[in-house]
DNA sequence: GCAAGGACTTTGAGCGTTCAACTATTCCCG
DNA sequence: CGGGAATAGTTGAACGCTCAAAGTCCTTGC
Protein backbone atom coordinates (compact mmCIF):
# COMPACT_ATOMS: atom_id res chain seq x y z
CA UNK A 1 0.00 0.00 0.00
CA UNK A 2 2.41 1.99 -0.18
CA UNK A 3 2.71 4.34 -2.68
CA UNK A 4 5.63 5.54 -0.69
CA UNK A 5 6.20 9.12 -1.29
CA UNK A 6 7.53 10.64 -4.18
CA UNK A 7 6.56 7.58 -6.64
CA UNK A 8 6.79 9.23 -9.94
CA UNK A 9 6.03 12.55 -11.39
CA UNK A 10 2.75 13.01 -9.10
CA UNK A 11 1.14 14.67 -6.67
CA UNK A 12 0.48 11.97 -4.05
CA UNK A 13 -1.99 12.33 -2.85
CA UNK A 14 -2.61 13.98 0.92
CA UNK A 15 -5.55 15.94 0.09
CA UNK A 16 -5.07 18.10 -2.66
CA UNK A 17 -2.17 20.58 -3.70
CA UNK A 18 -3.99 23.66 -3.04
CA UNK A 19 -5.05 22.51 0.91
CA UNK A 20 -1.14 23.30 1.64
CA UNK A 21 -1.83 26.51 1.66
CA UNK A 22 -5.48 26.76 1.98
CA UNK A 23 -6.63 24.95 4.49
CA UNK A 24 -10.14 25.88 5.76
CA UNK A 25 -13.31 25.24 4.83
CA UNK A 26 -16.47 26.15 5.31
CA UNK A 27 -16.73 25.11 8.71
CA UNK A 28 -12.94 25.35 9.30
CA UNK A 29 -9.41 24.10 9.29
CA UNK A 30 -8.89 20.58 7.18
CA UNK A 31 -6.66 18.86 9.28
CA UNK A 32 -5.08 15.84 6.93
CA UNK A 33 -3.63 12.58 8.25
CA UNK A 34 -0.01 12.45 9.16
CA UNK A 35 2.29 9.94 6.98
CA UNK A 36 1.54 7.33 9.85
CA UNK A 37 -1.89 8.14 10.68
CA UNK A 38 -2.37 7.35 7.19
CA UNK A 39 -0.89 4.26 6.57
CA UNK A 40 -2.52 2.98 9.60
CA UNK A 41 -5.93 3.98 8.27
CA UNK A 42 -4.65 2.08 5.00
CA UNK A 43 -3.89 -0.71 7.02
CA UNK A 44 -7.47 -0.48 8.29
CA UNK A 45 -9.23 -0.38 5.79
CA UNK A 46 -7.19 -3.35 4.00
CA UNK A 47 -7.35 -5.29 7.15
CA UNK A 48 -11.00 -5.05 7.74
CA UNK A 49 -11.95 -5.40 4.46
CA UNK A 50 -9.99 -8.74 4.11
CA UNK A 51 -11.20 -10.03 7.07
CA UNK A 52 -14.62 -9.55 6.41
CA UNK A 53 -14.50 -11.10 3.33
CA UNK A 54 -13.14 -14.02 4.66
CA UNK A 55 -15.14 -14.34 7.61
CA UNK A 56 -18.07 -13.66 4.96
CA UNK A 57 -17.17 -16.29 2.81
CA UNK A 58 -16.69 -18.79 5.10
CA UNK A 59 -20.08 -18.31 7.28
CA UNK A 60 -21.82 -18.31 3.92
CA UNK A 61 -20.16 -21.35 2.63
CA UNK A 62 -20.59 -23.18 5.87
CA UNK A 63 -23.53 -21.97 7.45
CA UNK A 64 -25.42 -20.66 4.51
CA UNK A 65 -25.98 -17.22 6.23
CA UNK A 66 -24.05 -13.87 6.28
CA UNK A 67 -22.08 -12.37 9.42
CA UNK A 68 -24.90 -10.18 9.92
CA UNK A 69 -27.82 -12.83 10.20
CA UNK A 70 -25.02 -14.55 12.66
CA UNK A 71 -25.02 -11.75 15.24
CA UNK A 72 -28.77 -11.58 15.15
CA UNK A 73 -28.90 -15.33 16.03
CA UNK A 74 -26.46 -15.23 18.52
CA UNK A 75 -28.29 -12.01 20.02
CA UNK A 76 -31.18 -13.69 20.11
CA UNK A 77 -29.36 -16.93 21.64
CA UNK A 78 -28.32 -14.98 24.65
CA UNK A 79 -31.86 -13.12 25.39
CA UNK A 80 -34.47 -14.79 28.03
CA UNK A 81 -36.56 -16.79 26.00
CA UNK A 82 -34.82 -16.32 23.23
CA UNK A 83 -36.91 -14.06 22.39
CA UNK A 84 -36.36 -9.72 21.46
CA UNK A 85 -38.30 -7.16 20.93
CA UNK A 86 -37.49 -5.86 17.50
CA UNK A 87 -36.16 -2.13 18.24
CA UNK A 88 -34.24 -3.82 21.00
CA UNK A 89 -32.47 -6.11 18.94
CA UNK A 90 -32.13 -3.51 16.22
CA UNK A 91 -30.34 -1.74 19.19
CA UNK A 92 -28.23 -4.53 20.23
CA UNK A 93 -27.04 -5.49 16.58
CA UNK A 94 -26.57 -1.82 15.60
CA UNK A 95 -28.81 -2.39 12.69
CA UNK A 96 -31.44 -0.17 11.33
CA UNK A 97 -34.90 -0.88 11.88
CA UNK A 98 -35.51 -2.04 8.44
CA UNK A 99 -32.34 -4.40 7.94
CA UNK A 100 -33.73 -6.00 10.67
CA UNK A 101 -37.35 -6.50 9.64
CA UNK A 102 -35.65 -7.85 5.90
CA UNK A 103 -33.37 -10.12 8.00
CA UNK A 104 -36.03 -11.37 10.11
CA UNK A 105 -38.13 -12.04 7.12
CA UNK A 106 -35.32 -13.94 5.44
CA UNK A 107 -34.85 -15.73 8.96
CA UNK A 108 -38.64 -16.50 9.24
CA UNK A 109 -38.71 -17.92 6.10
CA UNK A 110 -35.92 -20.75 6.97
CA UNK A 111 -37.94 -21.35 10.01
CA UNK A 112 -35.14 -20.05 12.26
CA UNK A 113 -37.01 -17.50 13.59
CA UNK A 114 -40.67 -16.65 14.03
CA UNK A 115 -42.38 -13.16 14.88
CA UNK A 116 -44.61 -12.73 17.84
CA UNK A 117 -46.89 -10.17 18.58
CA UNK A 118 -46.96 -8.21 21.54
CA UNK A 119 -49.62 -7.73 23.58
CA UNK A 120 -49.27 -4.74 25.20
CA UNK A 121 -47.96 -2.82 22.54
CA UNK A 122 -49.55 -3.28 19.43
CA UNK A 123 -47.20 -1.82 17.06
CA UNK A 124 -44.95 -4.12 18.41
CA UNK A 125 -43.03 -7.10 17.71
CA UNK A 126 -40.80 -9.43 19.38
CA UNK A 127 -38.23 -12.03 17.10
CA UNK A 128 -38.30 -14.97 18.42
CA UNK A 129 -35.39 -17.63 17.89
CA UNK A 130 -36.85 -21.32 17.02
CA UNK A 131 -35.17 -25.10 18.09
CA UNK A 132 -34.33 -25.19 14.55
CA UNK A 133 -32.78 -21.81 14.56
CA UNK A 134 -30.60 -22.45 17.90
CA UNK A 135 -29.46 -25.47 16.17
CA UNK A 136 -27.85 -23.82 13.39
CA UNK A 137 -26.29 -21.47 15.25
CA UNK A 138 -24.65 -24.27 17.12
CA UNK A 139 -23.67 -26.08 13.85
CA UNK A 140 -22.65 -22.45 13.06
CA UNK A 141 -20.88 -22.10 15.67
CA UNK A 142 -17.48 -23.54 15.84
CA UNK A 143 -16.44 -22.38 12.13
CA UNK A 144 -17.17 -19.16 13.02
CA UNK A 145 -15.33 -19.06 16.02
CA UNK A 146 -12.09 -20.98 14.56
CA UNK A 147 -11.85 -18.39 11.16
CA UNK A 148 -12.47 -15.68 13.94
CA UNK A 149 -9.38 -17.08 16.46
CA UNK A 150 -7.26 -18.08 13.12
CA UNK A 151 -7.30 -14.54 11.71
CA UNK A 152 -6.75 -12.38 14.49
CA UNK A 153 -6.38 -13.94 17.97
CA UNK A 154 -3.96 -16.27 16.73
CA UNK A 155 -2.12 -13.46 14.93
CA UNK A 156 -1.54 -11.28 17.94
CA UNK A 157 -0.26 -11.33 21.99
CA UNK A 158 -2.30 -10.94 24.29
CA UNK A 159 -1.33 -7.17 24.96
CA UNK A 160 -2.19 -6.42 22.03
CA UNK A 161 -5.73 -8.20 21.85
CA UNK A 162 -6.33 -6.21 24.77
CA UNK A 163 -4.86 -3.01 24.04
CA UNK A 164 -7.43 -3.06 20.42
CA UNK A 165 -10.08 -4.32 22.04
CA UNK A 166 -9.61 -1.03 24.27
CA UNK A 167 -9.12 1.42 21.18
CA UNK A 168 -12.06 -0.44 19.77
CA UNK A 169 -14.55 0.87 22.09
CA UNK A 170 -13.36 4.19 22.29
CA UNK A 171 -14.04 4.62 18.70
CA UNK A 172 -17.32 2.49 19.11
CA UNK A 173 -18.51 4.71 22.18
CA UNK A 174 -17.57 7.72 20.15
CA UNK A 175 -19.97 6.59 17.71
CA UNK A 176 -22.79 5.91 19.99
CA UNK A 177 -22.86 8.68 21.69
CA UNK A 178 -22.83 10.58 18.44
CA UNK A 179 -25.99 8.64 17.56
CA UNK A 180 -27.99 8.84 20.18
CA UNK A 181 -27.11 13.07 20.60
CA UNK A 182 -26.60 14.33 17.04
CA UNK A 183 -25.27 17.74 17.36
CA UNK A 184 -23.43 17.46 20.33
CA UNK A 185 -19.73 18.80 19.95
CA UNK A 186 -17.09 16.79 21.26
CA UNK B 1 -35.17 -22.66 2.56
CA UNK B 2 -35.82 -20.86 -0.51
CA UNK B 3 -31.98 -21.99 -2.09
CA UNK B 4 -30.04 -19.58 -0.79
CA UNK B 5 -26.19 -19.52 -2.43
CA UNK B 6 -24.48 -22.07 -0.84
CA UNK B 7 -26.87 -23.58 1.29
CA UNK B 8 -25.47 -26.81 2.66
CA UNK B 9 -28.02 -27.76 5.01
CA UNK B 10 -27.50 -30.40 7.52
CA UNK B 11 -23.81 -29.48 8.09
CA UNK B 12 -21.41 -31.55 9.55
CA UNK B 13 -22.22 -31.07 13.58
CA UNK B 14 -18.88 -30.52 15.61
CA UNK B 15 -19.88 -30.96 19.11
CA UNK B 16 -22.07 -28.37 21.63
CA UNK B 17 -21.35 -25.21 20.76
CA UNK B 18 -22.12 -24.79 24.45
CA UNK B 19 -19.19 -23.23 26.86
CA UNK B 20 -17.22 -20.15 27.09
CA UNK B 21 -14.27 -22.71 27.89
CA UNK B 22 -11.89 -24.40 26.08
CA UNK B 23 -12.78 -27.62 24.82
CA UNK B 24 -12.63 -30.54 22.53
CA UNK B 25 -14.33 -32.42 20.37
CA UNK B 26 -14.29 -35.84 18.39
CA UNK B 27 -12.56 -34.73 14.98
CA UNK B 28 -10.35 -31.44 16.22
CA UNK B 29 -10.49 -29.38 18.79
CA UNK B 30 -12.63 -26.12 18.74
CA UNK B 31 -11.48 -23.31 20.68
CA UNK B 32 -13.27 -20.31 21.31
CA UNK B 33 -12.59 -16.93 22.40
CA UNK B 34 -11.89 -15.84 26.04
CA UNK B 35 -14.52 -13.83 27.73
CA UNK B 36 -11.88 -10.81 27.17
CA UNK B 37 -11.50 -11.88 23.11
CA UNK B 38 -14.70 -11.88 23.37
CA UNK B 39 -15.61 -8.71 24.30
CA UNK B 40 -12.61 -7.86 21.76
CA UNK B 41 -14.43 -9.04 19.04
CA UNK B 42 -17.26 -7.69 19.64
CA UNK B 43 -16.04 -4.18 19.76
CA UNK B 44 -14.20 -4.66 16.93
CA UNK B 45 -17.46 -5.80 14.97
CA UNK B 46 -19.70 -2.63 16.52
CA UNK B 47 -16.90 -0.23 16.06
CA UNK B 48 -16.05 -0.89 12.76
CA UNK B 49 -19.90 -1.19 11.30
CA UNK B 50 -20.66 1.98 12.96
CA UNK B 51 -17.46 3.66 11.84
CA UNK B 52 -17.95 2.64 7.87
CA UNK B 53 -21.73 3.26 8.22
CA UNK B 54 -21.02 6.74 9.29
CA UNK B 55 -18.06 7.16 6.29
CA UNK B 56 -20.69 5.99 4.06
CA UNK B 57 -23.02 7.76 4.44
CA UNK B 58 -20.60 11.17 4.88
CA UNK B 59 -19.24 10.26 1.77
CA UNK B 60 -22.34 9.68 -0.53
CA UNK B 61 -24.26 12.45 0.88
CA UNK B 62 -20.78 14.92 0.22
CA UNK B 63 -19.54 13.00 -2.48
CA UNK B 64 -22.37 11.09 -4.08
CA UNK B 65 -19.84 7.66 -3.70
CA UNK B 66 -19.41 4.99 -1.21
CA UNK B 67 -15.96 4.47 0.48
CA UNK B 68 -14.53 2.17 -2.31
CA UNK B 69 -14.90 4.52 -5.19
CA UNK B 70 -13.24 6.89 -3.66
CA UNK B 71 -10.63 4.36 -2.69
CA UNK B 72 -10.16 3.91 -6.51
CA UNK B 73 -10.24 7.37 -7.21
CA UNK B 74 -6.88 7.92 -4.52
CA UNK B 75 -5.55 5.13 -5.79
CA UNK B 76 -5.71 6.35 -9.37
CA UNK B 77 -4.53 9.82 -8.63
CA UNK B 78 -1.21 8.58 -7.15
CA UNK B 79 -0.60 6.72 -10.40
CA UNK B 80 1.99 7.81 -13.31
CA UNK B 81 -0.36 9.72 -15.69
CA UNK B 82 -3.65 8.93 -13.36
CA UNK B 83 -3.91 5.38 -14.99
CA UNK B 84 -3.37 2.25 -13.65
CA UNK B 85 -3.91 -1.13 -15.65
CA UNK B 86 -7.08 -3.19 -14.80
CA UNK B 87 -5.62 -6.01 -12.93
CA UNK B 88 -2.98 -3.69 -10.77
CA UNK B 89 -5.79 -1.70 -9.48
CA UNK B 90 -7.71 -4.48 -8.41
CA UNK B 91 -4.76 -5.76 -6.20
CA UNK B 92 -3.94 -2.03 -5.17
CA UNK B 93 -7.53 -1.68 -3.72
CA UNK B 94 -8.20 -5.55 -3.30
CA UNK B 95 -11.19 -5.45 -5.03
CA UNK B 96 -12.59 -8.71 -7.13
CA UNK B 97 -12.15 -7.84 -10.44
CA UNK B 98 -16.00 -8.12 -11.02
CA UNK B 99 -16.24 -5.62 -8.29
CA UNK B 100 -13.52 -3.52 -10.22
CA UNK B 101 -15.00 -3.73 -13.58
CA UNK B 102 -18.91 -2.55 -12.09
CA UNK B 103 -17.27 0.20 -10.15
CA UNK B 104 -15.10 1.70 -13.13
CA UNK B 105 -18.46 0.91 -15.58
CA UNK B 106 -20.20 3.01 -13.04
CA UNK B 107 -17.48 5.93 -12.64
CA UNK B 108 -17.67 6.02 -16.36
CA UNK B 109 -20.89 6.88 -16.40
CA UNK B 110 -20.18 10.29 -14.89
CA UNK B 111 -17.29 10.69 -16.42
CA UNK B 112 -14.65 10.35 -12.98
CA UNK B 113 -12.75 7.86 -15.29
CA UNK B 114 -12.23 6.40 -18.40
CA UNK B 115 -11.13 3.11 -19.82
CA UNK B 116 -8.44 2.85 -22.39
CA UNK B 117 -7.65 -0.46 -24.19
CA UNK B 118 -4.39 -1.89 -23.73
CA UNK B 119 -1.88 -1.68 -27.17
CA UNK B 120 0.33 -4.55 -25.77
CA UNK B 121 -2.12 -6.89 -24.43
CA UNK B 122 -5.12 -6.76 -26.48
CA UNK B 123 -7.12 -8.48 -23.59
CA UNK B 124 -6.28 -5.90 -21.29
CA UNK B 125 -7.46 -2.43 -20.34
CA UNK B 126 -6.58 0.87 -18.26
CA UNK B 127 -8.53 2.72 -16.02
CA UNK B 128 -7.74 6.44 -16.34
CA UNK B 129 -8.74 9.32 -13.63
CA UNK B 130 -10.09 12.32 -15.86
CA UNK B 131 -9.67 15.68 -14.81
CA UNK B 132 -13.04 15.68 -13.57
CA UNK B 133 -12.44 12.87 -11.61
CA UNK B 134 -9.65 14.60 -10.05
CA UNK B 135 -11.44 17.61 -9.51
CA UNK B 136 -14.17 15.12 -7.57
CA UNK B 137 -11.88 13.69 -5.53
CA UNK B 138 -9.95 16.39 -4.06
CA UNK B 139 -13.84 17.83 -3.67
CA UNK B 140 -14.14 14.92 -1.74
CA UNK B 141 -11.32 15.01 0.10
CA UNK B 142 -11.23 17.27 2.83
CA UNK B 143 -14.78 16.24 4.53
CA UNK B 144 -13.55 12.53 4.04
CA UNK B 145 -10.29 13.20 6.07
CA UNK B 146 -12.05 14.96 8.50
CA UNK B 147 -14.86 12.51 9.39
CA UNK B 148 -11.93 9.55 9.76
CA UNK B 149 -10.00 12.38 11.79
CA UNK B 150 -12.77 12.90 14.16
CA UNK B 151 -14.14 9.36 14.42
CA UNK B 152 -10.56 7.77 14.85
CA UNK B 153 -7.37 9.65 15.37
CA UNK B 154 -9.10 12.40 17.34
CA UNK B 155 -9.99 9.65 19.91
CA UNK B 156 -7.17 7.94 20.55
CA UNK B 157 -3.31 8.57 21.57
CA UNK B 158 -0.56 8.89 18.97
CA UNK B 159 1.08 5.90 20.65
CA UNK B 160 -2.50 3.85 20.42
CA UNK B 161 -2.57 4.62 16.45
CA UNK B 162 0.62 3.50 16.29
CA UNK B 163 -0.18 0.22 17.82
CA UNK B 164 -3.41 -0.19 15.95
CA UNK B 165 -1.63 -0.04 12.68
CA UNK B 166 0.96 -2.57 13.93
CA UNK B 167 -1.71 -4.51 14.85
CA UNK B 168 -3.79 -4.35 11.86
CA UNK B 169 -0.81 -4.79 9.52
CA UNK B 170 -0.37 -8.45 11.11
CA UNK B 171 -3.84 -8.91 10.21
CA UNK B 172 -3.88 -7.70 7.12
CA UNK B 173 -0.64 -9.51 6.07
CA UNK B 174 -2.10 -12.57 7.46
CA UNK B 175 -4.88 -12.92 5.13
CA UNK B 176 -3.30 -11.26 2.56
CA UNK B 177 -0.45 -14.02 2.16
CA UNK B 178 -3.45 -16.81 2.99
CA UNK B 179 -4.65 -15.10 -0.44
CA UNK B 180 -1.85 -15.45 -2.17
CA UNK B 181 -0.98 -19.42 -1.67
CA UNK B 182 -4.02 -21.05 -0.34
CA UNK B 183 -3.06 -23.96 2.05
CA UNK B 184 0.12 -22.49 3.61
CA UNK B 185 -0.15 -23.19 7.19
CA UNK B 186 0.18 -20.03 9.60
C1' DG C 1 2.72 -23.78 -36.04
C1' DC C 2 -1.06 -25.33 -33.17
C1' DA C 3 -3.70 -26.89 -29.65
C1' DA C 4 -4.46 -26.70 -24.61
C1' DG C 5 -4.41 -24.12 -20.81
C1' DG C 6 -3.93 -19.83 -18.40
C1' DA C 7 -4.63 -14.81 -17.72
C1' DC C 8 -7.52 -10.50 -18.17
C1' DT C 9 -11.86 -8.66 -18.15
C1' DT C 10 -16.81 -8.42 -18.55
C1' DT C 11 -21.60 -9.79 -17.81
C1' DG C 12 -26.02 -11.07 -15.50
C1' DA C 13 -28.46 -12.82 -11.70
C1' DG C 14 -29.23 -12.98 -6.80
C1' DC C 15 -28.69 -11.03 -2.30
C1' DG C 16 -28.32 -7.69 1.53
C1' DT C 17 -28.43 -2.82 2.66
C1' DT C 18 -30.04 1.82 2.46
C1' DC C 19 -33.32 5.33 1.87
C1' DA C 20 -37.66 7.24 1.64
C1' DA C 21 -42.27 6.56 2.10
C1' DC C 22 -46.05 4.50 4.53
C1' DT C 23 -49.25 2.19 8.13
C1' DA C 24 -50.50 1.55 12.65
C1' DT C 25 -50.40 2.46 17.38
C1' DT C 26 -49.28 4.97 21.55
C1' DC C 27 -48.02 9.13 24.05
C1' DC C 28 -48.61 13.76 25.51
C1' DC C 29 -50.60 18.01 26.52
C1' DG C 30 -53.85 21.51 26.38
C1' DC D 1 -61.20 13.94 25.64
C1' DG D 2 -59.05 15.19 21.18
C1' DG D 3 -55.46 15.92 18.04
C1' DG D 4 -50.73 16.38 16.84
C1' DA D 5 -46.31 14.33 17.58
C1' DA D 6 -43.54 10.54 18.51
C1' DT D 7 -42.67 5.51 18.22
C1' DA D 8 -42.66 0.63 16.09
C1' DG D 9 -42.36 -1.70 12.27
C1' DT D 10 -42.81 -2.74 7.21
C1' DT D 11 -42.27 -2.16 2.25
C1' DG D 12 -40.24 -1.39 -2.45
C1' DA D 13 -36.86 0.53 -5.37
C1' DA D 14 -32.03 1.54 -6.12
C1' DC D 15 -27.50 0.17 -5.63
C1' DG D 16 -23.12 -2.24 -4.71
C1' DC D 17 -21.27 -6.73 -4.06
C1' DT D 18 -20.56 -11.77 -4.95
C1' DC D 19 -20.58 -15.68 -7.66
C1' DA D 20 -20.57 -18.32 -11.78
C1' DA D 21 -20.01 -18.26 -16.50
C1' DA D 22 -18.50 -16.46 -20.51
C1' DG D 23 -15.51 -14.11 -24.11
C1' DT D 24 -11.08 -12.74 -25.66
C1' DC D 25 -6.46 -12.95 -25.95
C1' DC D 26 -1.76 -14.67 -24.64
C1' DT D 27 1.62 -18.49 -23.69
C1' DT D 28 3.49 -22.77 -23.39
C1' DG D 29 4.66 -27.50 -24.80
C1' DC D 30 4.98 -30.45 -28.37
Amino acid sequence: MAARRGSTKDKRYEGPARAEKNEKTADGEVRWLSPAEQETWRAFLAATRLLFEELERQLQQEAGIPVTYYEILVALSEAPDRTIRMRDLADLTRSSPSRLSHAVSRLEETGWLKRVSCATDRRGAFAHLTDKGFAALEAAAPGHATAVRRHVFDRITPKQADELGRILAVIRDGLDAEGRCPGVPT
